[in-house]
This record gives C-alpha cells, structure tokens and sequence, in this order.
DNA sequence: GCGACAG
DNA sequence: ATCTTGTCGC
C-alpha cells in the first residue's frame, strides 16, 4: 500500500494527463456507472460497473467485484480505496462503455484529480465525476427548477472546478465534474440526460444496487 | 489554532 | 459507506 504523500505525489503526476474536452466517438451508446459499498465487520469492499443503454436506460451488461479493503477513508485520497474494486470489474466486462459516471468527484478535487479523473486516466477512458456533496470549491444557491446549474469555483484563483446541477426540483444538487475526455457541459448534460425522474444518476442508482448485492452475497 | 472533509 | 421511523412540509 502507497503511504499519504506517496498517493498524494501520484496525483500531482497523474493530474497532468487529465483531458478536458470532448474526446470520444458520438454518439454514446453506452453509459457505465461506478460505485463500492462496503462492510465493516468483514473489511470486504465491493465494486460493480453497470452498463445501460443511453436511449432506454435498460441494464445492457453488470460486472461486480468483491475483495478485502486496502486504503483508509481518507478525505482526498478517496480513489486509492475505491479504484481497486472497480478497475476490477471494469475488467470482467465484455463490452466498453462510451463513458463512465462515477459516485465521486473529479475535478471538483483538492488537487484537480480525484476518483473520476484517477479512473479515467488509468484505463484512459472518458469518465464524469458526479458526487452527491461537496468536497472542495465555493457556489451560489442555483434555482429550484430541474436543470439548474451554478459554477462551483475555486475563490482563490477564479478557476471552475465544475456544475452543481439540480436534476429534480427542490432537491439536493449534485456536484458535477470533468474526470477524463469529457468536456463539463457535455458532463452536466448526460448526468442530467441519466437522472430524469431521480436524484442520482440511474447509472449510479443500479452500480448501488448491485455493488450491495455483490456484498451480500460474499457476506452470505 | 480552528473548521472542513467525495464514500 | 453504514446505523435507522416517523414525521414535517408542499
């Protein structure tokens, strides 16, 4: 296991791969999304990539992920212990989604390189980063209508870290930012094109439910 | 020194 | 992440 300043030292070298624009073929097929759950007691964490077809929404293909954790919660360097499961799985799939929305932060990150941006680079494939809190970064309230968006910026320097979209009205934003070869607007965009009638991402919704499957079974 | 801090 | 029902508000 990577020590605190060794994983922090490979951000700020990985960092400088991020690209921030639009680099994939149109149109996108297939959405992925990513997320872990985890169970204390055993200390196993699970990961599960969903793929689901852009168009409909229905489940094209799940791959999941069980192992023991390897890297503490640590606010910042939150990739080192969720990207193992997921890249993982990602490589049991037998196909390759257009792009990825992942349960976390991207450029919306301490040092501009968090779990989007982390597994985007690594497999160099375009990814979102899409999380349901802040992290990092200041913004102003944003409307109560679905669509909504505020700059979420960095005040010292001025710099866009991402969009805080309300993709139902009245609820909770979520905090949307570039991970790797997707440029914010088109990010925003899909995040918003997923989550039509919920909070989440439906990509996100069904990666959470079966990445908790997938740990329940291993619990048996 | 104090507060903030993705899942 | 997870422990967790009812309850407040539109």
């Amino acid at each position: 296991m990577l020590t605190e300043p060794e994983a922090v030292a490979l951000q700020q070298t990985l960092r400088q791969r991020v690209i921030q624009h639009d680099a994939f073929p149109r149109p996108i097929r297939l959405v992925a999304g990513a997320d872990v759950e985890y169970n204390p007691h055993t200390e196993l964490i699970a990961g599960a990539i969903v793929l689901l077809d852009a168009d409909t929404k229905a489940v094209v293909e799940v791959a999941t992920h069980v192992m023991p954790v390897s890297f503490p919660y640590v606010p910042g360097l939150f990739s080192f212990r969720e990207m193992p499961p997921l890249l993982a799985a990602y490589g049991k799939l037998h196909q390759q989604p257009d792009v990825l929305i992942c349960d976390g932060h991207g450029l919306a990150h301490p040092r501009r390189f968090g779990l989007a941006c982390h597994i985007g680079v690594e497999l160099d494939i375009p990814t979102i980063g899409c999380g349901k809190t802040r992290l990092t970064g200041q913004y102003e309230n944003l409307a109560a209508g679905r669509g909504s968006t505020a700059p979420l910026t960095d005040e010292a320097t001025g710099e866009v870290l991402g969009l805080v979209v309300r993709t139902q009205p009245g609820i909770n934003p979520l905090f949307v930012s570039v991970g790797h070869r997707v440029a914010l607007p088109t990010a925003a965009g899909l995040v918003l094109a997923m989550s039509e009638a919920v909070r989440q991402p439906e990509t996100t919704r069904q990666a959470d439910a079966y990445a908790r499957a997938a740990l329940l079974h291993a619990l048996q």
